[in-house]
DNA sequence: ACCTGAACACCGTTCAAGT
DNA sequence: ACCTGAACACCGTTCAAGT
């Protein structure tokens, strides 16, 4: 397992010429990877993780059950190139602002953002092999700390950090935008059993959090801690 | 979905007497939650979330394949009951030293050495209900922090981020745990690529990493700016 | 109350075959 | 080169039936 969709793919790419045979008014473009990676993304973002069916995909895309299996090895192809494919990274806004604190936030921010827009990707992004995209992330990232002043023997460290923060934040946020109406539930149960819960029902942890703040307040105490000087 | 397993539960509970029938020499005890949460935790830890099979299970419990369905409505009833039974927390060790400091650092690393015990069970914690163990353990982190001075307005915040900071940690870790050599051989796979990723090939991000050090190192960043006053 | 096997619906994947 | 349906192995769960 690991960064797949590199250069020595071996999968086939289409020829901008000669489209098959068949391309009647009103039919189905014929299948590529883009379109299977497109269609699977919107399955995903739609049913999520579990909605996700081989036969399923094919069936939106106009293709006999079983054509998927020409342009991919296999489910496991599938989630690995939606994910990467939705971490894509377009840079800093606008002009540089040499601001590398402000700089970093926005890459982290942004990059939860990617996530949260496919709420089954950030809980993907761990078990999954790291693709080109999430590795320039990664790259721009480790190397904007470096510019920042730590310290190379302390990169691996702070990257791994802030990693781990925006992957929990990231997971815990989709998980919980998903269920509201359960954490609602719960709470509610909560309240019968305040004797045993006082404190978490008193500050009513499941319910109304401000989870875009708590997201960047915890993230700049990372960097206070993380970056040296400032 | 919420928390299960409470007091309110219809499962069966089986009377101390009256042993089932069959109980000769070498049989297997009879069937219960408890023998099918712990065989469960069993399966879980030698193969993993995708090696929990219903029939798997009822197997190695010596029983008929579809017996687990009396005690348990479905798989993700045990999967909900796995996962909290794993999460138990005993308490801080020794006497209690006032210092919240330590007590929260304890707790906090506690949870995570629980969790990668059973290297499945960071990753479903956050899909999955609270149960009253993980409930337990976010009862005692928020009246710490209460006691250590953390105000009741940014209580949540304060759980929350923690919480985050300790999923994402554990999860990493636990699937890279996993898949120590795809780590590898993604690092040397990155060493031909140096020129798109220089920085993250010079500091060999992949390799080791010193996880437990950097988990401490970004958890007292964090406490830092979380608690006021120290 | 507790356990069981047969059966159903479903899913990922292989394969031999089509064009 | 690209697509297809039939078939296989497997899995969660229902159900009617046993004791």
């Amino acid at each position: 397992m690991a960064a797949k969709g590199g250069p020595q793919d071996k999968r086939p790419r289409r020829r901008a010429g000669s489209l098959s045979s068949m391309q009647q008014a009103g039919s189905e473009p014929a299948l590529s990877i883009e379109r299977i990676v497109a269609t699977a993304i919107e399955l995903l973002d739609a049913e999520g993780v579990g909605g996700l069916k081989m036969r399923r995909l094919a069936d939106r895309l106009g293709a006999g059950a079983m054509s998927l299996y020409w342009h991919v090895d296999n489910k496991e192809e599938v989630f690995d190139l939606a994910l990467d494919s939705v971490l894509e990274y377009r840079g800093p806004p606008q002009i540089e602002a040499a601001d590398w604190r402000a700089e970093i936030v926005h890459m982290l921010e942004d990059w939860r953002a990617s996530m949260l827009r496919h709420p089954w990707s950030a809980s993907l992004l761990p078990r999954r092999a790291l693709g080109p995209n999430i590795l320039s992330r990664l790259e721009l990232l480790g190397r904007t700390l470096s510019e920042a002043g730590v310290a190379e023997a302390d990169l691996n460290g702070a990257i791994w950090s802030l990693w781990n923060y925006v992957i929990g934040a990231t997971i815990t946020r989709a998980n919980f935008d998903l269920s509201d109406d359960d954490m609602a539930a719960a709470q509610q149960r909560l309240a019968h059993l305040s004797e045993k819960y006082p404190t978490i029902e008193r500050v009513r942890l499941l319910l109304d959090n401000d989870w875009d703040g708590a997201f960047r307040k915890g993230l700049n105490f990372l960097l206070d801690g993380l970056v040296p000087g400032q």
